[in-house]
DNA sequence: TCAGGAGATAG
DNA sequence: CTATCTC
């Protein structure tokens, strides 16, 4: 009911702020007392000796326009997926464009804005190999999405403090959690941005007193993530945003507090008074429903997660949820950087007005099973793997998806007919039933067949 | 979740 | 298969 971080008014204005670190319990300093060990790359160091990146490519889409069309440049631009503006880049947000608004309030938002179609997701899905590709030469690599990537750097770290490459400077900004953060968007939470800074305590990079241990790791951390990010301009020519901290939550709360084109480092001792204001939705792994369920038990902050004992928690979450939720409020995250490979599943999907009418669902079909047919003759080819599976999911209007699976078929584009047959037959044909309105084909599980790579 | 489109993972 | 979460 109350308190939810998305209403108006004074009161929440200071709430979004997020800034008082009247941390109510809990010490300030978890992280470096933290004995936990991980496994992985870096199996057997404690969490506080790792150095992790998170990079977060900016208006990925927008910029990927931008590096194809050069004439896009300097111009506020959307990317569009039907009525959507799905991205745009900064110079539209700076006229009240966000990320997800409709195209037609965005157009009021911003009159001259340029807008270019994302429905062809291939450009991106090239771009974010590209970027894979130039970040993993810095340590173990995990891709999350098209443009974000976390990358453990402790063993660069390590080797360059062995052979003495250090500048004794920290690059980009190092977070204070005095200074506060809030976030830009109301309905996203997760967009953290830092508050305008007190010159007293902030730091912008720079020299200072020698650093060692742990502050002396972050520190090559950031020169890390300054010749990444600068390596990523320059070649595939994308600006990008980096977190450097002692795990892959830290890293990733405070990469985008300088977006756009800058990055950030929190030093371990400032952790747990960084966490302890934000809202629990600001954390990756919290959704909607988590939220939800929280705010019933009257938790809204990461500070108010903490006071909680585990073993409610986990009555209101289940165990696993609860486990991680109630390490990570406390800024510990023992998760190791994996590296994924190549994705599991590809899937084509399609969303239309409401429709009972056949013709349209076939015609539908008849562009998305070619389509995932090419994408997985792709796959075959780059890494000889096939697909056992075909999963249809379909959703009628105001209904929930549901979706059945059957072995991969000769003609895709039928199965699908057949499926929206089933699906119809077993429906009651009364009048002002919702109708279907978006139907999705995936082929999974992708495994490597016999004899193939080499 | 008001939307679009893709992917992962838990139960 | 469904629910939840992520970008
Ligand atoms: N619900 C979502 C979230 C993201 N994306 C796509 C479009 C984005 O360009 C890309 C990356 O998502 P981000 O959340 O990182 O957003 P951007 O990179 O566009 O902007 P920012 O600079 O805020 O990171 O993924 C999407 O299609 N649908």
């Amino acid at each position: 009911m109350t308190s939810q971080i998305s209403k108006k008014g004074l009161e929440d204005f200071r709430r979004r702020q997020f800034a008082g670190p009247n941390v109510v319990c809990g010490s300030s300093d978890e992280i470096l007392n933290n004995t936990a060990t991980t496994t992985g790359p870096t199996k057997g160091l404690p969490d506080a000796r790792r150095v992790i990146i998170h990079f977060d490519v900016d208006a990925f889409y927008a910029q990927v326009e931008e590096v194809r069309d050069h004439s896009l440049r300097h111009k506020p631009l959307g990317i569009t997926q039907k009525y959507l503006v799905v991205t745009c880049n900064y110079l539209a947000r700076e006229a009240g464009v966000t990320k997800l608004m409709a195209i037609s309030e965005a157009k009021k938002k911003c009159p001259h804005l340029i807008l270019v179609s994302g429905e062809d997701l291939t450009p991106y899905r090239e771009a974010s190999k590209l970027i894979y590709g130039a970040l993993k030469i810095y340590g173990p690599a995990e891709k999350l999405g098209m443009d974000e990537v976390y990358v453990d750097v402790t063993r660069e770290v390590q080797m360059r403090i062995d052979r003495g490459a250090m500048d004794n400077c920290w690059h980009g900004h190092v977070h204070c959690a005095r200074n506060g953060v809030t976030s830009d968007n109301i309905h996203r939470p997760m967009d953290l941005r830092a508050s305008a800074a007190d010159p007293a305590v902030s730091q912008t990079g720079g020299a200072g007193a020698v650093e060692t241990g742990c502050r002396l790791r972050l520190q090559v951390g950031t020169a890390i993530a300054r010749e990444a990010r600068a390596a990523l301009a320059r070649c595939p020519g994308f600006r990008s945003s980096a977190g450097v901290a002692h795990n892959k939550l830290l890293a990733k709360l405070v990469g985008g507090l300088h977006k756009p084109d800058d990055q950030t480092c929190l030093p371990a001792d400032e952790a747990s008074a960084f966490i302890a204001p934000l809202p629990v939705r600001a954390m990756a792994g919290v959704g909607y429903k988590t939220e939800r369920q929280l705010q019933d038990a009257q938790i809204t902050t990461v500070d108010q997660l903490r006071c909680l004992p585990l073993d409610q928690l986990s009555k209101l979450l289940g165990a696993r949820v609860a486990q991680f939720l109630s390490e990570a409020a406390r800024g510990r995250d023992a998760r190791p950087v994996e590296e994924k490979g190549p994705p599991q599943s590809i899937s084509v999907e399609d969303s239309f007005k409401a429709c009972s009418c056949f013709s349209k669902v076939e015609t539908v079909l008849r562009v998305l099973a070619p389509d995932l047919l090419r994408r997985l003759v792709q796959d075959k080819e780059e890494f000889g793997r096939r697909a056992t599976t075909l999963r249809v999911t379909w959703r009628h209007q105001g209904a929930k998806r549901a979706s059945c699976s059957s072995p991969m078929p000769q003609e895709v584009a039928l199965q699908g007919m057949a499926v929206a047959h089933k699906v119809q037959a077993e429906r009651p044909h009364a009048a002002g039933l919702p109708e279907m309105c978006s139907v999705d084909l995936r082929a999974v599980p992708l495994i490597s067949s016999r004899g193939a790579h080499r």
